[in-house]
DNA sequence: GTCTAAAAGTGACTGTGGTCATAATTGATC
DNA sequence: GATCAATTATGACCACAGTCACTTTTAGAC
């Protein structure tokens, strides 16, 4: 999860110095709510002064690309896992993204923040993370297309860029549904497999 | 467009008001960008002190909401007048949406922030104007079925959510897309047709 | 007209976000 | 060790967002 391998002294520190902003900013969010904290608190209790915060984030919440940037790596990682395994991969990515559903559910205030700065991102031309949840997302679907469980006549990008969409879509509406929110999960599996279903090739005799 | 009708004194004022604080806000965005504009300079331009700005709206982009608003009221309007007349919807419904389109073709960065302030909305539990657009949406599915033209056994709520997140995703895809953006109504009308026909109805014989 | 309560408007005030010139630290070179 | 350039840290500083106690305006009641 932290890489230090072999940095110098120099980036070392500057590593930690971020982690240290990081676990302050982080442990005060969860403790009195993101709004209510203060970059300064977070500064005081990572001991810095506050233009090194700005030195890491150009905003308070810009601390939230760092989840982002994990659940990203994640999903890199188990993907291409289950991208090495033989069998059908789609139960296997649906259930994975449903698993990663759980992050959101165990804290919403902290996942309403992280959604909003994903979306800025998004609005930011060239952000290397979408760049790379982009890539991810249309390999995946490249494979299922290859081995025959999605349509092949749909550009992967398009199918992958549809499935996202509903995704990020659901957990939204999750996240802004009154109190107590509609199943979470059991929506994601109703409607990625819905999308699934209508991108399904056509039927063959055989089997 | 701005329905006076028989208001008191007071609140024609109000309107007065607020509608100058909106022409004055949407002048400066467009003339020197929303970020460089603060909200005293909007209230010098409406002729209005600050505290009485937050009288009207909680934050500067706040003033997005009247753009989403009038959307929604537009499209209500709109898709009113498609469902009562007969023939088929689905064409109309799409041609309707990928021409509302033109509205963030016209002024990107404008259209950036009306969707940031979109999703702060829908991250609000029970906010009036998400209601709304999602009651327009699983109406116009439920007349799709009716007529069928879309799959009876999915329920409408669902189908029409998993519309408006492509859709939804689309935009603010194509609103981060590096320039020059790739073709925005392609775009839509492709994925649109995508799910649509995902959704289908089981060919009957006839027809 | 006067009186009153409620609504709308006001601007001085305050706390925070964010900048930037400067200081301190690092590691490489001699 | 001394010197230097590049990187990182600092906190005084300033502009702005947002608040709130107060003033003004409005529309009835009499």
């Amino acid at each position: 999860m932290t890489p230090e391998l072999d940095l110098s002294r120099r980036e070392r520190k500057k590593e930690e110095t971020k982690e240290r902003i990081l676990e302050a900013a982080f442990a005060l969010f969860r403790k009195h709510g993101v709004e209510a904290t203060t970059i300064e608190e977070i500064c005081e209790k990572a001991d810095v002064a506050k233009g090194t915060f700005f030195n890491y984030f150009p905003h308070k919440e810009a601390v939230f690309g760092y989840l982002s940037e994990r659940w990203v790596t994640d999903a890199e990682t188990r993907i291409g896992e289950i991208l090495e395994k033989g069998g059908h991969l789609w139960p296997k990515l649906r259930d994975l993204f449903i698993e990663f559903a759980s992050f959101y559910e165990e804290d919403r205030e902290l996942s309403k923040h992280m959604m909003m700065e994903w979306t800025r991102q998004m609005h930011t031309p060239d952000d290397p993370l979408c760049r790379r949840w982009d890539e991810l997302g249309a390999h995946a679907v490249r494979q299922l297309q290859a081995r025959g469980e999605l349509r092949r006549d749909v550009p992967a990008e398009r199918a992958s860029q549809v499935f996202g969409d509903v995704y990020h879509g659901t957990l939204v509406g999750w996240l802004g549904s009154p109190q107590p929110p509609f199943p979470l999960k059991d929506e994601l599996r109703k409607r990625m497999t819905m999308v699934l279903e209508g991108l399904a090739p056509p039927a063959k005799e055989g089997k």
